[in-house]
DNA sequence: CCTTCATTTAAGTAATTACTTAATTACTTA
DNA sequence: TAAGTAATTAAGTAATTACTTAAATGAAGG
C-alpha cells in the first residue's frame, strides 16, 4: 500500500474511470466491464491493480465478485497533496 | 494540463521527489539533478514532463534555468480526490 | 454429474515509458 | 571570438505496462 503504488494505480484512465463508477454504489466486475472497450481479462487485471493499491476492495457472493469503493485510501493522497500548499514545512 | 497528463506526472518516484524538492524554494536543472542517480538529460526530461502538466514552471536566469511549483494546479487533484469522500453525487 | 456463467490466471505481444550517451543550443567570461 | 558551463534535444535501448486470446477455477442449477 505504498504511496507509488497508489499513484501508479491512478495514473491510468480506464482505472480512474472505474473508480468513477463505483462512486455510485458496489458492481459486479462483470457490469463494470460492459462500460468499456476493453476485454473482461484486461479489467480483470485492472480491478486487481486498485484492489492491490487499496483503492477497491472486493468480496464474492455467489458466483459474483462485487467491487467497492475504499475512500480511507484516498485521504492517503489527500494528505500527500495537501503539502504542497504550505509550502516548505518539515 | 489534462488530469489524465497530471496523474501520469505524478505516477513516477523520481517525479514527485523533484516536486518534494520544490517545495522548500525554486531550484536550478542542475542542483534537482545533484539530487538524483539519473543522468542531467533524464532529469531534464522529467522536468519537461512537470512543465507539461503545469505542475512547475521554468524561468531563465544568465545560463541557469530555474524550477518553481505552480501549487495552483494541485488544486486540480485536490478537486479530484474530494470527489470520493462524498460518495456518489453529481 | 454436467453445463453454464462469472471471474481470474497464464502467456504472449504491442505500445509506452524511463533511461542512456552523443550532439546541439544558449549563455558567460576571459 | 574561443572556451567553458548549463541545459536541452536527438536517437537508441531496456524495462514496464496495457492489452489480447486461451485455459483454468469456482459456484449455480438442471
Amino acid at each position: 500500500m505504498s504511496i507509488n503504488e497508489l499513484f501508479k494505480a491512478l495514473s491510468d484512465e480506464n482505472r480512474r474511470k472505474i473508480l468513477d463508477l463505483l462512486r455510485f454504489g458496489d458492481m459486479t466486475a462483470g457490469d463494470i466491464a460492459k462500460h468499456f472497450d476493453i476485454s473482461k481479462p484486461g479489467i480483470s487485471q485492472h480491478l486487481s491493480v486498485l484492489k492491490n493499491a487499496n483503492l477497491v476492495y472486493a468480496f464474492k457472493k455467489g458466483q459474483y465478485v462485487y467491487y467497492s469503493l475504499n475512500s480511507t485510501v484516498f485521504q492517503e493522497v489527500m494528505k500527500w497533496i495537501i503539502q504542497f500548499n504550505s509550502k516548505g514545512e518539515k
